[in-house]
RNA sequence: GCCCCCAUCGUCUAGUGGCCCAGGACAUCACCCUUUCAAGGUGAAGAUCGCCGGUUCGAAUCCGGCUGGGGGUACCA
């Protein structure tokens, strides 16, 4: 079968939370679909049983769905070469594994785990490559079962030949070769495939034209092909991605990295569109040097070509820059959408919604918003004075100016920044207050702190009435304060 | 140990024999702007293109070796 049309794929396994690794290769995938007009399949691995989580693939679709990265066939939604979870084709598993025990490619093993260990603990010993000893060839179950290691329930396993094919063409890398396989095996005692089987099998099976993976492959590749062979089918086109790092250059971790899980960036207020860019700009780069690029743009100019094989650090440095740029270009009501979920307090939309400019301007991930509006709720701490001293006027003054801002507070009308500014503009003035210095003075009376949005659309947020106890409770606070010294 | 992959500023990268004594972005630093913090603007610092050999009139770009990093080495994917 020769059909053209390209279909890829991804095959993640419901072992736990969603991996970052996973939205990496959906995310070329689907470009490389659209822009061939072909189609993007997931598919779900769940051969491990033994490390399988529960609502574990939920949580795949879910997360792949914040990204936007939708699938045009999958367990979930169907497809015409169904199913698409692994554990509903066992049969197909089964019945090619007998077949190719038929052919001569495959046989049955009876050796339990701890044979196998002892001969790999011999080989290693030797400074041989730890390989099966192919104890069980030829051999018939009552034959073996005679004999020392012998296990009740056996698996299937390739027969190696003695020249395999080792060297194969990768998308990404050119002409890449790979290590001489083991007898591995394709069929479990439990009756499942391992990957080997499983993935040739479905690849084939659902017309899969490019197998994208992570470069952790690239050593089983062959093992692959010699199925493919054997099957008498033809092989896909392979790209191996490179792959995601932590700081310290291992393979990226959920142990080591939080950003591998995909979770942890819907949990920090990253936007998707700023993901989906970052995770572009690993191991891949616009023609024209552009960093700032939406996945229409990724579609219109990917090319396998312009991927480097080095696996890049995961910097969530330059991915804070890259959603800050995303932020700032969100429509005002958009804003406020996406940072509802990050809001702690009742009426905090209301208040913020007056500030969304200033916030926009300071918001790396959307869960930094809390803590710049914090001081909306810190009723009660009201400033500190030496904290309110260090602004720059002498205490004398410092305690006149709060009272003259409180007496501004209470009169300027309408209680909006511009008619707040002008007066307080005026009044400092007149009284000789240094600028700077008299705005600090009222900004750290109002919020108890030193960093704030703008002060005139600060105290517009907070209102007339909040701010005048506030900056009434300071000048208070700054009178007992001087008393005391006395 | 064995096998495979990889190697340009701290990080992400451009670069496919001369345009490169290496360009951009993030981060860093300085200055400007400024009511703070940001944002924005300007500028600086930062890579002997891992090392050694070779090919060539000419190498970051091609070849070999070394070193370093990573991955694989499972009845896990």
């Amino acid at each position: 079968m020769t059909s053209h049309a390209v279909r890829v794929r991804i095959a993640p396994s419901p072992t736990g939370d969603p991996h970052v690794g996973t939205a990496y290769m959906a995310l070329f995938n689907l470009a490389f679909a659209r822009q061939q007009g072909g189609q993007f399949i997931l598919r779900v691995e769940d051969t491990d049983r033994a490390r399988l989580v529960e609502g574990s693939e939920q949580e795949i679709y879910r997360s792949l769905r914040w990204l936007e990265l939708e699938w045009d066939e999958g367990p979930d939604r169907g497809g015409p070469f169904g199913p698409y979870r692994q554990s509903e084709r066992l049969p197909l598993y089964q019945t090619y594994a007998r077949q190719l025990v038929e052919l001569g490619h495959a046989y049955e093993c009876w050796c339990t785990p701890e044979r196998l260990e002892q001969v790999r603990a011999e080989q290693r010993r030797q400074s041989q490559p730890p390989r099966y000893d192919r104890f069980c060839l030829g051999k018939t179950r009552a034959q073996r079962a005679t004999e020392p290691g012998f296990g009740e329930r056996s698996v299937v396993r390739m027969l190696i030949p003695d020249s395999p094919p080792l060297v194969f063409d990768d998308l990404i890398r050119g002409e890449t070769h790979a290590p001489f396989p083991d007898d591995q095996v394709i069929l479990k005692s439990d009756g499942f495939p391992t990957y080997h089987l499983a993935v040739v099998v479905d690849d084939h099976e659902m017309r899969i034209s490019h197998v994208t993976r992570g470069e952790e492959w690239i050593s089983s590749t062959p093992k692959q092909l010699l199925l493919y062979l054997w099957l008498g089918w033809e092989p896909p086109k392979f790209a191996h991605f490179p792959l995601l790092r932590n700081p310290d250059r291992s393979k990226i971790s959920k142990r080591k990295n939080p950003a591998a899980r995909l979770l942890w960036f819907r949990e920090q207020g990253y936007l998707p569109a700023a993901l989906r860019n970052f995770l572009a700009l690993m191991g891949w780069s616009m023609p024209d040097g552009r960093e700032i690029f939406s996945f229409d743009d990724l579609v219109e100019h990917f090319a396998w070509e312009r991927f480097s094989p080095v696996g890049p650090i995961f910097d969530v440095e330059k991915l804070d820059w890259l959603n800050h740029q995303y932020i700032q270009a969100l429509p005002d009501e958009e804003f406020l959408r996406q940072a509802r979920p990050f809001l702690l307090h009742d009426g905090e939309e209301e208040a913020i919604r007056r500030l969304i400019a200033p916030l926009k301007e300071r918001t790396k991930r959307l869960a930094d918003i809390s803590e710049q509006v914090d001081f909306l709720y810190a009723e009660g701490s009201s400033a500190d004075p030496s904290l309110l001293l260090k602004q720059g006027l002498e205490a004398g003054a410092a305690g006149e100016a709060l009272r003259t801002a409180t007496e501004l507070v209470r009169t300027v009308d309408p209680f909006e920044p511009e008619p707040l500014e002008a007066a307080f503009n005026a009044e400092g003035e007149r009284r000789g207050w240094k600028r700077r210095s008299f705005l600090m003075t009222v900004r750290v009376a109002a919020t108890g702190k030193t960093a704030t949005p703008p002060l005139f659309d600060t105290l517009a947020a907070l209102g007339r009435e909040r701010t005048i106890a506030r900056l009434q409770a300071a000048a208070a606070h700054l009178d007992a304060a001087a008393r005391a010294a006395r």
